[in-house]
DNA sequence: CGCTAATGTTTATGTTATACACAGTTCTAC
DNA sequence: GTAGAACTGTGTATAACATAAACATTAGCG
């Protein structure tokens, strides 16, 4: 255990606690508490009530101790915050069981998806400030996930790891965005689906056509007053490769294919360079 | 001015707060205080001091006025982070007198970059949860901006946005990675620049080679050792485009260029298809 | 057995946002 | 002109928050 007083956030404790590597003690008395215990049950206040219900009172009174109990585990509330989020982000599939995607392009689009999707478990995760890199087993985890679909591509270590932040910033992103239509729809009453047509319409009331040209065309050209007109999608949106039923918006489709169409040209150039891993120039 | 107590957030009101259109009252008393002075005292304050700092009895004591003063202009603290928003977004340079690119990549690289930048003058703009799509008249004139640069290449209006958000949304996703970076080394007492070494030095200490084949790989090869080997970046990284002295980090525009890719290949499909602009179903 | 480390509790402090009632000010309708 | 209404800034009060510090209790080690 060993929750010693330094800074929270400070990354070698950090590691510790996050791959359960301690020594135990053997001076005192049994712990009645443990660290796995007080995770879960931050995650299921946050889970059902929100980050803004996730208080260490709270926690603590979910399970019968003082609020200051919380304390010989956890440094303050930071460490218990990122607890959660590698507790968040479960360990990935069986290989052998799940479907991921053979092609490194499906296997990409399959790998952010299961982000989003644990995003909306868990949508308190995308709250947190991020305090440094992803160090819990589980984060770890998904990286090794994504890392080893890229093994075939040729790309360069630093590439890999590129596309590798790429895509998991994108995630979070489009969850991110998600959520807030969500979050908005919740607190005006306006449905997902009317939020565009009404913030078009609300643009409309405040941008004139001499001092915003480009804005104004596309208002006008009504692109927010519903489903678009005759829209192609990026190129190969909804291919197989999602799991489940996720039915995925055309709007957080669109970044994420435009994207692995980058990451194509920049494979497509590694690969015609040559079989070597870094070349020259071009 | 009229900050009836309708809930915080509401886009209606807000946008006749972010704009300045309201039928000022012309009952009551000449006020003392006004939205600007309030929004730039707490630009200040979390310019100075962070987002932490800012709080309602700090910005009202900067003022010299009572802290429950500022509930008359803004009906919460949730209004005031939305304006310091669009305050922090200052209107883009004018367009004779900057250097914005012609070609859409350039303009596009250099829309990223200003964005970025302005995260570095704000950095407490990234630590507030995003409550909606941008209204302010500044974010505004910025969107106004990417998709003028976006007329000639042909993309639809939905695809415009659909860049626009792209865009947007990575510059915030690199400029809060380039901040926790800085956090962590201003918390830690860690350069900066050792800050991968340490990152690839705490992974490798419980990334075992069986359970983590990949990122083993790429911990064994060394990328988080120091600077790239032998790193042929992107392509046309650091091209003509970055405002005054710009040193942007490989990590970030990597990212950058691998969405440009994207986005090239998708202006590439839509010349092809033919001059239309929304064509049928491939 | 005593020493010591470890656990959970008690008590207390300082900070936060903001609800509510009020006193003073200024224009509008009569 | 004068009543009343609208509006401003203030004073007071509340509930919640994270966490610091001192404490009694428990359990292993010498």
């Amino acid at each position: 255990m060993s929750a010693d007083h330094s800074p929270a956030g400070e990354p070698a404790r950090m590691l510790e606690l996050l791959w359960g590597t301690a020594s135990p003690p053997s001076r005192g008395p049994k712990p009645a508490l443990s660290l796995a215990k007080i995770v879960d049950a931050a995650v299921q206040i946050a889970d059902a009530e929100g980050l803004a219900a996730l208080s260490m009172r709270r926690v603590a009174e979910e399970l019968g101790f003082t609020t200051m109990s919380l304390y010989r585990y956890v440094s303050g509330k930071e460490d218990l915050l990122e607890l959660m989020q590698d507790a968040a982000a479960a360990p990935p599939p069986d290989v052998d069981l799940d479907s991921m995607p053979d092609d490194w392009r499906g296997a990409a689009r399959w790998w952010a998806t299961h982000n989003i999707e644990m995003f909306r478990r868990h949508p308190w995760f995308m709250d947190i400030p991020l305090s440094g890199p992803p160090m819990g087993p589980n984060q770890v985890r998904w990286m090794d996930r994504l890392l080893g679909a890229l093994a075939g591509t040729g790309l360069s270590p630093g590439e890999k790891m590129g596309v590798l932040t790429l895509l998991s910033t994108w995630a979070l992103s489009a969850g991110r965005l998600e959520l807030s239509i969500m979050e908005g729809a919740s607190r005006t009453g306006v449905e997902p689906d009317d939020w565009d047509p009404l913030y078009g319409q609300l643009l409309s009331k405040v941008v004139e056509a001499e001092e915003f040209p480009a804005l104004a065309e596309i208002l006008t050209a009504g692109i927010f007053s519903g489903p678009e007109p005759d829209g192609d999608e990026g190129n190969t949106a909804d291919q197989p490769g999602d799991p489940e039923g996720a039915e995925f918006s055309d709007d957080l489709t669109f970044g994420l294919e435009v994207i692995l169409d980058g990451v194509e040209a920049l494979i497509a150039r590694r690969m015609t360079t040559s079989g070597r891993d870094s070349a020259s120039k071009p």
